[in-house]
DNA sequence: TTGGAGTCTGGACTCTACTTCAGGGTCAAG
DNA sequence: CTTGACCCTGAAGTAGAGTCCAGACTCCAA
């Protein structure tokens, strides 16, 4: 009964591009949309708000696999207590990232101080330092 | 005629998986390798210093893109000057996602602050509060 | 000589979050 | 009625950095 917008509107009220609509439409992110005569997926004012919070919770470096987690305990009414759970767990990933990356910019840093840049790569201390750094493996970024 | 090691020990000795080896061949980042009669990749030390390399780059955020263009630094006896641009290219780009992350981690934990844990997740602050909170697109991590 | 560990190949597959494509159908304005 | 903007579908492609596979071959020690 409420008013409802194309999926090209809805898109842009929310900020996302119409493809990636159909995409968490096709993921289970969003439920089937419903359809006009002609065929158009038709979207409500509660569509884009969902569309807008996936945006978000995106923006806060949730997967989409986390998100879909959410929305189901909104859709459920789940635990609020579960929310802060995937909240915390969220932050302790974040601070572990963080931490990572500070070690090996300060590495870098370090490395580029010793550089004092002139010359050809023979003996850089960058290239040198390189292999005798520890680091721990896989950076992800 | 310096002593050469199989592909898998050459791995071992480098860290790396031996399936990297070959893949890191394929991409140019390590020389073909000589074959012994039996058609057996064959490794020199210079080799595995060289995957050492690869790997220590990697562990600093570099990508397999960037070590490809430091090699050939390495390789071409090029200037040290353009080794420390990268570094630098890469301090910056490490520093602008910490402060990315510490951005988001922040918002987290402001909005599972306000949030005291109990009941469903109707209201929740964190949920409602994901709607409200304005960052940049796309953290890549 | 035989058995098991190691290696060879090309190609397919993984993951995430989309994006692009071709070849159509729909809708509203003029 | 036509034009142009919008929308539909299923399938395939993208990036990055590998990983895995089957089936065949090689190597070394017992």
């Amino acid at each position: 009964m409420s008013r409802t917008t194309t999926i090209g509107a809805a898109a842009k009220a929310a900020g996302v591009a119409i493809d990636t609509v159909r995409y968490y439409e096709r993921e289970g992110l969003l439920p089937v949309a419903n359809r006009s005569s002609g065929g158009y997926r038709l979207y409500t004012a509660a569509d884009v708000e969902r569309l807008r919070f996936i945006r978000q919770a995106k923006a806060l470096g949730f997967t989409l696999g986390d998100i879909a987690g959410l929305l189901q305990l909104q859709d459920g009414g789940g635990p609020r207590q579960q929310v802060r759970e995937m909240a915390r767990a969220r932050v302790s990933e974040l601070d572990r990232k963080i931490r990572e990356l500070t070690a090996i910019r300060d590495t870098l840093v370090a490395l580029e101080q010793q550089c004092h840049g002139s010359g050809t790569v023979a003996g850089c201390p960058i290239i040198e330092g390189v292999q005798s750094v520890s680091l721990n493996q896989s950076p992800e970024s």
